[in-house]
DNA sequence: CTTGACCTTCCCACGATTGGAAGCCTGAGG
DNA sequence: CCTCAGGCTTCCAATCGTGGGAAGGTCAAG
């Protein structure tokens, strides 16, 4: 399985499988004589892993301290939760600020009539100092 | 009033000014004999204003049209208005995806006993096939 | 053997921000 | 008048995760 198979088995692309490899998340690859990385069914799964944490938007840090604890065995499920749990922290802030974000130009969008004149509160509001 | 000043006035850090004038954001600020950028009441208010858009979640490019919209007094407010929605909609949809990941970390957190014992329901999900 | 689709490494770009180094300037106190 | 801290200048680099592309080697089907 060389790297294109790998990439479509995954869902990562080449790119960030040689990239992972790079920063040592994970192992580099072994190589055929034409010095083609190779996959097999334990990277493969390594690789689904770290899609799957990127689509919930861990960072590559905690992706790498949660493959730590998915190769030991002996983990404690607390570690595991902690990360979970921050990150879900972190997530949950982010969302709050957006949606204040989205709610006062929701209602700035809503006093602009959108039409041909020039006055608009959305650029009123703009200009005012940060209160 | 030089760019320390301006940048304690605006919340726009020096260094920020200095790029937004490199960009093309704002024009470039007049200099003293000594090289020093010095800036008045318009480029404080400009400043603000971009600042104030960054808090929004603006991208540059969308305050540089924002910008441009300002300046321009005969603007219609239906171009103003436009800008706005388009990124209240991406707000919507980056929310509704980290309000996604939040909730599947937050049933499988809950899941997850969080002790000394190995078995993590956490894990167990990343490790999934991409369902 | 040719051809096209792959692989390899290497460098560059993005967006927005921060950091640092080296050198000049300003302002306040001695 | 001199000095010293701190602010200004420019330039270069790093962040994070991803994608693009060039130049050159390799594989497999026709």
């Amino acid at each position: 399985m060389n790297i294109g198979q790998a990439a479509k088995a995954t869902g990562v692309s080449a790119k960030m499988i040689r990239y992972y490899e790079e920063i040592g998340l994970v192992r580099p690859a072994s190589r055929t004589d034409a010095n083609y990385r190779e996959y097999d069914g334990r990277e493969i799964n390594e690789l689904r892993f770290i899609k799957r944490g990127r689509n919930l938007g861990f960072s590559m840090v905690e992706i790498s301290q949660l493959l730590a604890l998915w190769r030991d065995r002996d983990r404690p499920s607390r570690e595991v939760k902690a990360i979970a749990d921050r990150h879900v922290a972190d997530l949950d802030t982010r969302i709050a600020e957006m949606q204040a974000m989205a709610d006062t130009l929701r209602h700035l969008s809503h006093c602009c009539a959108g039409d041909g004149r020039p006055d608009c509160p959305i650029l009123a509001d703009l200009a005012e100092p940060p209160h």
